[in-house]
DNA sequence: CTCCCGATAT
DNA sequence: ATATCAGGAG
């Protein structure tokens, strides 16, 4: 089966497994989300909606964020793990949203990968999810490591995958898709006990049982 | 490449 | 004990 194939089989299960394929954390405006996302590297969505629960009733905007000492923010995020990176990750993020966007999220995927602990997956995700617009596929540790052993890119690197999926994937679907695999590689396609009898692409997956 | 961080699954 | 968890910066 070549990637071409591959890819039109996958959508079609992850529509019937994932129908309404949407993140599992929790916000109400994008730059919650942005703020979720930055929290969420390496640490659960669980966790992280744990501390937003709290964090998003106290900070409101981008200006909450810079007016509290920067100790007190990382005590609001410690849960999430990184604290000290993130806090100052978020601060600057927020000193340049106010600067150079009126302190308003972006929505195009150059500027926001122009902000301090914005990638190209945070910013893919935020914009996908929270903008409506659809300018990059998110390419987490789930995406990469479910497109790796289906074989579909064969990189290593996360922006030449992205850039391998964008290329495979119509661009109205790259939110679902990359929504969808995540959920997929999350219940399914696990890192480290893969549900392989429950797979749909178990007939031609070329990583049977954890290979990779 | 390393570092940042703590909780949880195995 | 150790690998991993919705990464990104230096």
């Amino acid at each position: 089966m070549d990637t071409k194939d591959k890819i039109k089989v996958m959508l079609d299960s992850l529509q019937a497994f994932y129908p309404a394929a949407s993140l599992e954390l929790n916000y109400s405006s994008a730059f919650e989300l942005l703020i979720a996302v930055i929290l969420s590297a390496q640490c659960t969505d669980a966790r992280v909606n744990q501390v937003t629960q709290i964090l998003f009733k106290k900070y409101k905007s981008p200006q909450d964020y810079i007016e509290v000492d920067l100790e007190e923010l990382e005590n609001d995020i410690r849960p999430s793990g990184f604290y000290r990176n993130k806090a100052k990750l978020i601060r600057g993020c927020c000193e340049t949203l106010i600067r150079d966007y009126e302190s308003e999220v972006p929505v195009n995927i150059q500027d926001m990968i122009s902000l301090p602990g914005v990638g190209r997956k945070t910013a893919a995700m935020v914009l996908g999810n929270a903008s409506a617009v659809q300018q990059g596929i998110a390419v987490d540790t789930h995406v990469k490591r479910v497109v790796q052993r289906l074989g579909i890119s064969p990189h290593v690197e996360v922006d030449k995958i992205e850039q391998n999926l964008m290329r495979l994937v119509h661009p109205e679907k790259w939110t679902f898709f990359s929504n969808a695999t995540i959920l997929f590689g999350r219940n399914i396609c696990q890192s480290r006990k893969p549900r392989c009898s429950e797979c749909p692409f178990k007939d031609w997956c070329p990583s049977p049982d954890k290979t990779i």
